[in-house]
DNA sequence: GCCTTATTTTGAATTAGTCAAAATAAGGGA
DNA sequence: TCCCTTATTTTGACTAATTCAAAATAAGGC
């Protein structure tokens, strides 16, 4: 399967590969812990060099969404999907396209830009997040919103250049 | 203007929102450079301090865009917009919402999860870039697709959670 | 003008990822 | 099956963006 890619097929490949068709959108690190596992000295720069000669030969697709630090790989390649995010966990699910085919949006100007491609990612907090929400709810009467924040910067709040969506 | 949103009026603060205000889309980094003209002993914590605060409080929108490494800052809110990014020079231009409304986008199945807003980021080529990668071209032959990428791990190649745009 | 306390400065740490040279192993040909 | 070339992995260092915490400074209410 890699092999008429033009790659060398090995350990580490086969398993790090395994581990994202089970684990869609796992990230690097998250592919290096389940490789550390088995094999004895695989490190973080195998696992990059992996998923970067994957992601070239479109074997594995290179998920980067916003407000989220590290890049996400996923084997469904080749139909175009979307992705929704629980802004508090950090759960990813595929979404397919909203308007149908590949070819899905178009912005009125493109400001002189040729455009290749539209990224749409929808955020939102899922059940259990949402439910674990509720509980420190309960705890933390109210949430005082004009503090006075003091010397600590308190707000790990993801702003973020989103749209609101209707619901 | 900050007075009544609980913060005090400093010189770093009034500086970096008059730059913002002028370079819409600017990182903390640009930010700081800017500031740095000026002010003798600023720092780059101080910018990141600056651009907390004034986005907690909604002075700034933080734009985080998939594949941009710094998060940019504007003073354009309220309104929602989306944005247009050249993937060769990473220019930043602002986008109508498409679809026109606030909420914009919805989609099929949300697995769950309590939606929240929906992030779409446009990517292209801008004007100059496609011009100077003309230039390139005549002077690389023909691009080897199928290169037998030798050692050098050769791919800083874009690829992204993005869908095919219509054009 | 003083004092409290928010803000900035100083200094260090973290996270995600890249770069390059040396060691190792894949797999095509003998 | 063994060998050799060269791709891949390992080792080790480094960058960029951002955060954390303690000490120094300055805003602005009194
Ligand atoms: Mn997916
Ligand atoms: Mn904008
Ligand atoms: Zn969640
Ligand atoms: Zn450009």
């Amino acid at each position: 399967m890699l092999r008429n890619l033009g790659l060398r097929v090995t350990v580490p490949r086969l398993k790090a590969l395994e581990y994202v068709q089970t684990h869609p959108h796992a990230d690097a690190d998250a592919i290096y812990t389940s490789l550390a596992l088995s094999l004895h000295g695989v490190t973080r720069q195998t696992v990059h060099g992996i998923v970067n000669d994957l992601t070239r030969v479109g074997v594995l697709r290179r998920v980067s969404l916003p407000e989220s630090a590290s890049a996400h790989y996923e084997t469904r390649i080749g139909d175009n999907h979307h992705h929704i995010q629980c802004v508090s966990c950090g759960r990813i699910e595929d979404v397919d396209c909203v308007v149908g085919e590949a070819p899905c949006l178009t912005p009125e100007d493109t400001h002189g830009m040729r455009l290749v491609e539209a990224s749409v990612t929808f955020r939102g907090v899922c059940a259990e997040c949402e439910m674990r929400n509720m509980a420190h709810e309960a705890l933390q009467p109210s949430i005082p919103l004009t503090q006075s924040h003091s010397h600590a910067r308190t707000s790990p709040a993801p702003t973020s250049s989103t749209i609101q969506a209707k619901r």
